[in-house]
DNA sequence: CTAAAACCTCAACTAAACTTTAGGTCAAGC
DNA sequence: GCTTGACCTAAAGTTTAGTTGAGGTTTTAG
């Protein structure tokens, strides 16, 4: 068959069916009908939601995979120039995400061997209370 | 004045008023009542506050933190053990979240190098539908 | 031809972590 | 003494990313 169920798709791609009914409500897929009103996908659009599944898992939101996916035609799979675009974009997201989680690491490891017997002074310990006049200085918490 | 205000606290801590309630309806944090009804937090509750912002923004969820600060004396400080037992819990979570956020750059980095010209090998393009049987395989997409 | 499996829509529900609103009390400044 | 700002509670609303359920249609297998 040249078109996929919805059910097919839900299987080689493993979101459930309820999350591609989803995912086409918020336009990030695409579907034709049948005769009877059921949805039938091009082979492409498996790439598209693998594509989606990656961005999330890197930490993107559905909102700004959407806008992304929104200059490419339906379901074609993107290029491999407006990949790259994205996987900059994102990429770069990314390393923030990680650099972030790392600065958060060493300060907790720092904590650990520091024992926290000088809770005045522990970089994670201490928020704003202490801190808050102190300029940049440890800059981990309360920070969205 | 020994004993902060709810307005107090959330300017020390930079928490709103809003979810200084929030976290007491969930039992992370407590207060006394003064005479008019009105919340009267002993500093403490600072140190508190600053452990679950801390934790929060490791990834811990607020329902994991009140399992963790549950067994803590209402609103004491926790002790440097204390502190111990939860960092190290907690720093396990953060080194699995940043190995995994890693592994993600890594095969995106792969897939820009590659330029996504053969998307059918390229692992971060690839899910379930050409690799679903091959075992572990590339492994970067659909988990939760 | 019929029964089961798959599909359809729409609305409501879930979870986390809060915020907002409404209606009312309390405290502080002038 | 009164007004304004801070505070109280309870309920409802918000966002993200879906899932679940009800009621009905279509497709497929035997």
């Amino acid at each position: 068959m040249a078109e996929l169920s919805v059910g097919e798709v839900a299987r080689r791609s493993g979101v459930a069916v309820s999350a591609l009914h989803f995912y086409e409500s918020k336009g990030l897929i695409h579907s034709q009908r049948n005769a009877g009103n059921q949805r039938r996908y091009r082979r492409e659009v498996l790439r598209r939601i693998a594509l989606i599944r990656a961005a999330q898992a890197m930490g993107v939101s559905l909102a700004e995979i959407a806008r992304a996916l929104a200059v490419l035609p339906n379901d074609a799979a993107p290029s491999a120039a407006d990949w790259r675009v994205m996987s900059q974009q994102w990429g770069a997201q990314l390393e923030r995400r990680i650099a972030r989680l790392q600065q958060m690491r060493d300060s907790l490891t720092g904590c650990i061997g520091c024992g926290c017997l000088s809770m005045d002074v522990c970089p994670l310990y201490n928020p704003d209370d202490q801190l808050a006049h102190a300029g940049p200085g440890p800059v981990i918490l309360n920070r969205k």
